[in-house]
Order: C-alpha cells, then sequence, then structure tokens
RNA sequence: GGGCGCGUAGCUCAGUGGUAGAGCACACCCUUCACACGGGUGGGGUCGUAGGUUCAAUCCCUACCGCGCCCA
C-alpha cells in the first residue's frame, strides 16, 4: 500500500496493468473445475487499424468476460485475426500501383508473399490497440484464419458439404465485380438508385411477318442497350393481344443480325413501355430466368464480355469487329459500348425518340427517357456489377439454413435484442444459393482439381484427386474462398477442430468450449457471419455455436450521420483514450448501449465518464487519509451504527441491479446502477455522513464497500478499479481475478429508512436555507416541533451528521422563540430555525404557500380519483391502498405548512 | 412495394398502465480540511399528431406526420 497521488495518470495506469495481467496469464486462470464461459471475438482484418464500432464490440465482450471471470467462471474469450480476401488484396495491389506495379507483375506466390510481408508488418496494429482498450482476450491462442490448423478445418469442410450435396459446381449468372475481376456473393452488393435511361428501338420483325395492326416491327424498352450485341429473344406477355399472333416467330436484331426468337413471358409487362423486352439472358438476372423458361441452356446463352466488363465476341461470331474491347459504356470521358450502340441504332433509323413538350409547349425529342433506376454497385469497389455467366462454386444455403431458423425458433439459440428475429427469419427463408468462389489470390485456395475435360475432383488433398481422376493429368481450381466461408468456422476451429475433437478421455478444448456461451456482433453482418457461423456450427458440430446473440448499432458521429472516412467525420478511439482514459470511453460505450439503438458519439458525455473516474480516485483518497483499508472478508462486517447498516444495504441492491441488467444484456442499466451507487450514494452521502465520525466499525464498512465498488466497476474500468485495488490495500491477488460481490439479501428496512429521512431533512434545510438567501457559512439553532418519539431518537443518532451537513449549531424541543422563522416540514415534525431580523418574512411565506400548493394539488388529486367509484371498484387494491396512503400523507403535509404558514401571520 | 426501429427537458438518452428521470448545457451560490474533472440550490417537458381501449395512457391498439435502416 501506498500513498495515493493527488491525481491520476491513465495512461500509465493502463499501460502497467495491461502488461502485468498479460505476462502473468490473468486473462485465463487454470480454472480446470470451473464452469466454462465463452465468447468468441469476431476476428477484425489482420491489417486492420481499430475504429470507433471495434471499440463498442470489443468493449462490450470485456465486460460480459470480466464479469464472468469474476464470478469464478473458466472464462474464455477467443481472439484472432482474418485475413480479409479482398480487402486485403486490394490494400497490397494499391500498395504495387502506388510504385507502378500491378499484381500481374508478379506470379501468384510472389504476390502471396508480398501479401504475408505486408501482414508481418501490419499485422499487429490492430491487436495492439485492442490491447489499449483493456481486452482482456486469451493472446495465448491468437487465432489467424490462416493459420495450418484453421486452413485444415476449411478444407475439411469444403470437401465435407461437396461429399455431402451441399456444395456444387454451377454456371449461373454471378455478380461479377470488374474492378476486382472476381465474383461476389449477393450479400457484397449494394443497390442504389442512379439516374439513367429508358430506350426504346425498333427491332424488324423477319420473314415478312407483321403484327396484328399491320407493323413490320417491334418497338422493345431496355435500360441497358449496350447488352443487345448479346440479346438472343424478345418477350411479350402472352396474353399481349398486340403480339399473340408472333410468339414463336423470328425477329431481327439490326446490329448483329442475329435472328432473336419472339417467346411469351409473365415478365414482359404490357404496361410498361411497348410492353416487349429484349432478353439478354446472359448479362440480366430476370432475363436469364426467362431464358431458362423459354428452354434455352445456361450454355447457349451468349456472353459479351470479358472481365473487365469490355466487349468480346460472342459464341456465334456476330458482333461487328468495331463493338470489340470497348468497354461496356462511358468511362473515363471515353464512349462505350452503349454510346456506339446507341448511337449506330439511332443511325440505322431504329431509336425511337423520347418526345416530351417543353415550357413553350413545343415538342422536344430525346434520344432516351431520363430514369431513376435500381443499380447494383460492389460494396468494397464501388464499380457497377456485370451479371456475368461463369462457373462457380456455390453452396445449398437453403439447406443449410433449415436447422438455424429450427434452433432460434425453439430457442436454443436466442436473439437480443427479440426483434432481430424477424429480420434473421425473414433473409434466411428467402436465401439464395451462396456464391464461394472468388478470383483472388489471397486466401484458402478451393481444394478441387479439374482433369482435362474440365471434369472436376474434390478432395483434401491433391494426391487423393489424383486417386479420384485416375491417370487423368489434374489442375487445382486457382480461385479461393469467400472469405466469410472461412469465418464462419470460427466458434470451433479456433478450439482446435477437426483435431482436437479426436481426443478421448480428457475433455478437448472444443469440447469444453463448444457450443460457446454468447457472440455479440454488429447487427451489419448478422447475415454475412453470425447466420452462416450457425449454419456451419450445426451441421458440422451437431449444436449450435452459441446460445445467445447480441447485437448491437453503429457508432454514429454526433450528428447521427454514419461514420466515414469520404465524410471525413471519423472519431478515433486510440485519441478519445489518449485524451480521457480507456475507462472512460469503455464506460461511456456501455452507459450509451441501449439494445435496439444506435449509439451516437457525444465527446461531452465521454468526458462525464472520465470526471467519474476521478471522482472514484479522490474518495479513495479521502478513504485512506482516514484510515480505511482492504477489507478481509467478501461478506459484509457486522455493524450497528444506521448509515454503515444502509450503506451495506445498498451496497447488496446494487450489485443485484447488475447482476439483473448483465443477465438481461442490458449494459446500460448496469453501468447506471454503479455509477449512480458511487456517486450519489456512497460520495455524495455515505462519506459526507461518516466525516469526523470515523470509528473503528466505519472503517471497516466504508473499506469493505469500497472494495464491492471496485469488483462491481471492474469490468466496466478495469485500469483505474485494479490500480487503487492494489493502492488501496496489500492484495493477495489481482483484482482482475478476485471475487464478484455475493447478493445476498440484506434488507435492513430501519437504517434505509433512518438514512432516507436524514438524506430528506438535510435536502429540506438546505433548500430552505438558499432559498431564504441564509449566508452558506452561517450555523444556526434549531427547534423541533410536534416531533416522534421515532424522530427524537433519530435525531440523538445523526445529531452531528445533521449539525454538519445542515449547517445547525444547536437542536433545542418544543415552541420557538417569537419572531420570524424558517419552517421546514418533514413528516410529522416541522423543523423551525428562528431567523428573526434575518430573513425576509415575505419571502418565506411565499416559500411555504407554494410548497403548501403542491401539497394541496396532489391532495386533491388523490382525492379526487379516490372519490371515483369506478375507481375503487375496478382498479388494483394495491392500487387503491396506495392512493388512500398517499392521500392521508399528501393531507397531513398540507396541514402542517399551512399551520407554519399561519404562524407567520 | 415488404419489414424493422426511432420521435420524452436546449443537446445526448433512460423509463413506467396510476403525481415524468439521468448526464451535459443553463442560472444563482460556495476556494466547507477527497475531489472546481468539485459541492449546494434551482429553472426547464401539453412524453410527434389525431382517434380508440381502460376507472386511469407518455406507456396498450389504430391511423397519420417526420427521421433512419434493411430487403425487393
Amino acid at each position: 500500500m501506498t500513498d495515493l497521488p493527488k491525481t491520476f495518470d491513465p495512461a500509465d495506469i493502463e499501460a502497467r496493468w495491461y502488461k502485468h495481467w498479460e505476462t502473468n496469464g490473468l486473462f485465463r486462470p487454470e480454472r480446470p473445475d470451473a464452469q466454462p464461459y465463452t465468447i468468441v471475438n469476431p476476428p477484425p482484418n489482420v491489417t486492420g487499424s481499430l475504429h470507433i464500432g471495434h471499440a463498442l464490440d470489443n468493449t462490450l465482450q470485456d465486460i460480459m468476460i470480466r464479469y464472468e471471470r469474476l464470478r469464478g467462471k473458466d472464462a474464455l474469450w477467443v481472439v484472432g485475426t482474418d485475413h480479409a480476401g479482398i480487402a486485403t488484396q486490394m490494400v497490397v495491389e494499391r500498395q504495387m500501383n502506388a510504385r507502378g506495379e500491378k499484381r500481374t507483375d508478379y506470379t501468384r506466390d510472389e504476390f502471396i508473399a508480398k501479401v504475408w510481408e505486408w501482414k508481418q508488418e501490419s499485422g499487429g496494429t490492430i491487436t495492439g490497440q485492442l490491447r489499449r482498450l483493456g481486452c482482456s482476450m486469451d493472446w495465448s491462442r491468437e487465432q489467424f484464419t490462416m493459420d495450418p490448423h484453421f486452413s485444415k478445418a476449411v478444407v475439411k469442410v469444403f470437401v465435407e458439404l461437396h461429399q455431402r450435396g451441399l456444395l456444387y459446381r454451377d454456371k449461373r449468372l454471378v455478380n461479377w465485380d470488374p474492378h476486382f475481376r472476381s465474383a461476389i456473393s449477393d450479400l457484397e452488393v449494394e443497390t442504389k438508385e442512379t439516374q439513367g435511361g429508358f430506350w426504346r428501338f425498333k427491332y424488324p420483325l423477319a420473314d415478312g411477318v407483321t403484327l396484328a395492326d399491320g407493323s413490320d416491327h417491334i418497338v422493345v424498352a431496355t435500360t441497358r442497350p449496350e447488352t443487345m450485341l448479346a440479346d438472343i429473344a424478345v418477350a411479350v406477355h402472352p396474353d399481349d393481344a398486340r403480339y399473340q399472333s408472333v410468339i414463336g416467330k423470328e425477329i431481327l436484331q439490326p446490329i448483329t443480325g442475329r435472328r432473336l426468337r419472339i417467346v411469351g413471358d409473365d415478365y414482359a409487362d404490357p404496361e410498361l413501355g411497348s410492353g416487349a423486352v429484349k432478353i439478354t439472358p446472359g448479362h440480366d438476372f430476370n432475363d436469364f430466368e426467362v431464358g431458362k423458361r423459354a428452354g434455352i441452356a445456361a450454355g447457349a446463352m451468349l456472353n459479351m464480355f470479358d472481365a473487365d466488363a469490355n466487349v468480346v465476341q460472342t459464341a456465334d461470331g456476330l458482333v461487328p469487329d468495331a463493338y470489340l474491347g470497348l468497354h461496356r459504356f462511358k468511362r473515363d470521358g471515353v464512349d462505350g459500348a452503349r454510346e456506339a450502340v446507341v448511337a449506330e441504332m439511332k443511325a440505322l433509323g431504329f431509336l425511337v425518340p423520347h418526345v416530351t413538350k417543353n415550357k413553350e409547349g413545343e415538342e422536344v425529342a430525346a434520344d432516351f427517357e431520363p430514369r431513376v433506376i435500381q443499380t447494383p454497385f460492389g460494396d468494397r469497389s464501388g464499380v457497377v456489377i456485370e451479371p456475368w455467366l461463369t462457373d462457380q462454386w456455390y453452396v445449398d444455403a437453403a439447406k443449410l439454413a433449415v436447422a438455424p431458423m429450427q434452433a432460434v425458433r425453439d430457442g436454443r439459440i436466442e436473439i437480443v435484442p427479440k426483434t432481430w428475429e424477424k429480420t434473421f427469419f425473414n433473409w434466411m427463408e428467402n436465401i439464395q444459393p451462396w456464391c464461394v468462389s472468388r478470383q483472388l489470390w489471397w486466401g484458402h485456395q478451393i481444394p478441387a482439381w479439374f482433369d482435362e475435360d474440365g471434369a472436376s475432383y474434390v478432395a483434401e488433398t491433391e494426391a487423393e484427386a489424383q486417386a479420384m481422376a485416375g491417370n487423368r493429368k489434374l489442375t487445382r481450381d486457382p480461385d479461393v474462398l469467400d472469405t466469410w466461408f472461412s469465418s464462419a468456422l470460427w466458434p470451433f476451429g479456433t478450439l482446435g477442430w477437426p483435431d482436437g475433437a479426436q481426443e478421448k478421455g480428457s475433455q478437448s478444448l472444443v469440447s469444453r468450449h463448444y457450443p460457446n456461451d454468447l457472440l455479440i456482433s454488429g447487427f451489419d453482418i448478422l447475415f454475412f457471419w453470425d447466420a452462416r457461423m450457425a449454419m456451419q456450427g450445426i451441421e458440422f458440430m451437431g449444436d449450435v455455436p452459441w446460445r445467445k446473440l447480441y447485437l448491437h448499432g453503429l457508432v454514429r458521429a454526433a450528428d447521427g450521420q454514419k461514420m466515414s472516412k469520404s465524410k471525413g467525420n471519423v472519431v478515433d478511439p486510440l485519441g478519445l483514450i489518449d485524451t480521457y482514459g480507456a475507462d472512460a470511453l469503455r464506460f461511456f460505450m456501455s452507459a450509451m448501449e441501449s439494445q435496439g439503438r444506435d449509439v451516437k458519439m457525444d465527446e461531452k458525455r465521454v468526458e462525464g465518464y472520465r470526471n467519474f473516474a476521478t471522482k472514484l480516485w479522490n474518495a479513495a483518497r479521502f478513504l485512506q487519509s482516514n484510515g480505511v483499508t482492504a477489507s478481509t472478508s467478501i461478506d459484509a462486517p457486522a455493524a450497528t451504527l444506521p448509515v454503515n447498516r444502509w450503506i451495506i444495504a445498498e451496497t447488496v441492491a446494487t450489485v443485484q441491479a447488475i447482476d439483473t441488467a448483465l443477465a438481461d444484456l442490458r449494459f446500460d442499466a448496469a453501468a447506471n446502477a454503479i455509477y449512480h451507487f458511487v456517486w450519489d450514494q456512497f460520495c455524495d452521502w455515505y462519506i459526507e455522513l461518516t466525516k469526523g465520525a470515523m470509528d473503528d466499525e466505519t472503517r471497516a464498512v466504508a473499506g469493505w464497500a469500497f472494495d464491492q465498488i471496485l469488483v462491481m466497476l471492474h469490468p466496466f474500468m478495469p485500469f483505474i478499479t485494479e490500480e487503487l485495488w492494489h493502492l488501496t490495500g496489500d492484495r493477495a491477488s489481482a483484482l482482475i481475478v478476485a471475487q464478484w460481490p455475493r447478493a445476498l439479501a440484506a434488507v435492513d428496512t430501519e437504517a434505509q429508512a433512518e438514512i432516507d429521512w436524514l438524506i430528506r431533512l438535510v435536502s429540506a434545510i438546505r433548500t430552505g436555507r438558499t432559498e431564504l438567501n441564509v449566508p452558506p457559512g452561517a450555523k444556526l439553532p434549531m427547534v423541533v416541533r410536534d416531533g416522534s418519539e421515532e424522530t427524537h431518537r433519530r435525531l440523538d443518532r445523526q445529531g452531528a451528521a445533521l449539525a454538519r451537513l445542515g449547517r445547525i449549531e444547536s437542536l433545542t424541543f418544543g415552541e420557538p422563540p417569537a419572531g420570524g422563522a424558517a419552517q421546514i416540514v418533514v413528516d410529522e415534525a416541522t423543523f423551525i430555525l428562528p431567523l428573526e431580523g434575518v430573513i425576509d418574512i415575505a419571502a418565506e411565506k411565499a416559500r411555504l404557500a407554494k410548497a403548501l400548493a403542491a401539497a394541496e394539488k396532489e391532495r386533491d388529486a388523490l382525492g379526487g380519483r379516490l372519490s371515483n367509484p369506478s375507481f375503487v371498484e375496478k382498479a388494483k387494491p394495491e392500487a387503491v391502498a396506495k392512493a388512500r396512503e398517499d392521500h392521508a400523507e399528501k393531507s397531513a403535509e398540507a396541514e402542517r405548512l399551512k399551520a407554519a404558514l399561519d404562524r407567520l401571520g
């Protein structure tokens, strides 16, 4: 134990204690016989850095882990990082571009080596930042999604899913990202409204066929004219009288001269445009479905783009040479296929202009009708997604989704807050096949080999694949897996699965810690990650990955806007830690985390919690200067003084409040409970009431109560509490592994009533003094009138405290001296402060009159309710009894105030 | 178009079927022997609007207005 300095330096404390905890293995003490408690951390991008959302997410997890560790459980918080396929490859490619190089200047192996180098260089950034936040993860078992054992799990899952028929290769349209030259999943596509156009073109009917009205052409409409180079049909509604006669006939595509089939399909909306649409199954999801319904095989659909979305020759060789190599549309000021197609159609006389009237009523023709269209963008690249016909690996998500939905329905997984269940079900019920192959270099290379005929062999090793293929020559699939495919295995892959699960006898890590108890994640990755963990967990482990799923919101800027680098409104959590300390930032995150709401970044509030930490620090200084030291037992010391019995009861009530709040994952309620106990009860009243009256009993109780505070506050503010734990006594062990208080019910209504009365009396005296402008330093005599025996006994016990806090110099009973006085009514008694010649009688009258009016108003409101027969008959008996009680109390108070007023004449 | 959430004091947010709360900000006072990152006192809200249920609605129901998010 050492003397506390007058101020405290968060930076010094934080660095010191974190190192102590980590080097002494206190994040995961040996507790083989304890009940396990497990959380896995959402693995951040290995080369990323900590943003404010991480700060929220990890603070909440750390609170739960520290809490359960203090409660004696074998608390394991699994930590690790994600290789983050596209994101990481993108960063490294960008670095190369800056040096005037590009990825393809290197071989695949060389490039991957460069990425590993970058991981070596920046991989420790975010893990160091998590330490600064105080996160008590088990770093001794830090994981990486491309560690050999984890990669082994990824390969095994891929192969087994394939064997079970839940993973397959298929040729269908994918969301192709031309920037990354890779397929992406439907979740990685963001649909946004953009200003586009609606063009109308004439396609001449072939073979002299005409429509019912004699026309020799059909007008088709499109928002993507460039794709007409790969048109293979025109669709009309089967019931559309205008076109019924030509269904099954052929029509000519003017630029390519290709003969297109006219098909009847409900997809063509007779109300929209001309009622006829061109069909390009190779580049449009709706058209793809129309094509399939028309009996066109995927292999027969035409493709007109390369991986960069530049025009290439179609299989039938009908695209004119002039188009080859053009980008799909205008880019960097250079016209693309779209512009060229429109120009040629216009020149050929096949463009139907869009005609509108201007202000003067004159008709004006334009090439197209401006229209807001829904456009898909890659969420990372920001470029327009091109639907592209390729062979990719797909997971049969619809089948895997069945068990997780059932688990949520029957409560094996509890989603908190419950409102997210609906969103979860809605997505799971409409889930699409999950495209898991990516045309990248960085990631888990797919364990599939192709022979010369394109047949695939899926196996854990090349040798096994070769055995399946006989003497055919094999080439490994160059593609890698979607990052989320691997992170879906996080809850068990990190625990040693599949190897650890084979262990017999002693319990393996995975059998001990799977299912995890809780997962905390932002709602934004509910589909990407949480749902997929549930699918893979149940499929491969036979049980849910976690029993509870807690979803929190986003941390927004002060004005409620989403934080983003482009808006420049990003708040750096490290900056907040530097300014206010990690404890303050953590407490802020907890206090603001009410279920179902985003957290708005209010820096003033962080400052307020920094002030709270300082308040605690100074309370400790006060106790130390009064000879208060660490407690010797976890149970409360014996106490006879009401003030001590009161603080013991309030401490226990606070433990109960925090236990209840954290059981429900109400982080805000838990934080507020400890905040108000420390500041409003312990500091404002307990310390004030015991000042100048520090006897041995009080020292023991104060020491005990403060220890309980340190333990209860530790999950929220680990650094300052650990520091104070050691500064206030010689401790057998660190606070991080101390024992959580026992919430034994110590209801002490007598002591609580007495201290409550004392607090009300002191407050009323202070209010009276302030309102009557009594100088703050003045000590006044006080006369007690109409006091009950109980009140006299209480005054006897609390006289000294009352004198101190109310600045009372003497206490007498009975009639006050004649003359002006302030009169304070508390319960049955009136407390009189003679102020002859000091106070303004009119002011005191006004004060009493105001109090009287308030009491009368409440009395009358209650009286009115009680005189309503239907209230007395129908309301709950407790409500009626409460109203009667309150009415009697308010009536008596009003009478006493009236009497006091009368005495002033 | 479908789904979800929000609208409570100047700001950021809790909350409850039975007389509205916190932090910050504001006003006044206080260098009281832990703390001015402090102490004391106070002002401030027709709980988005309109109906309905109920003895009683800020809370439950319906509609509407405004804001945000997700899906199509």
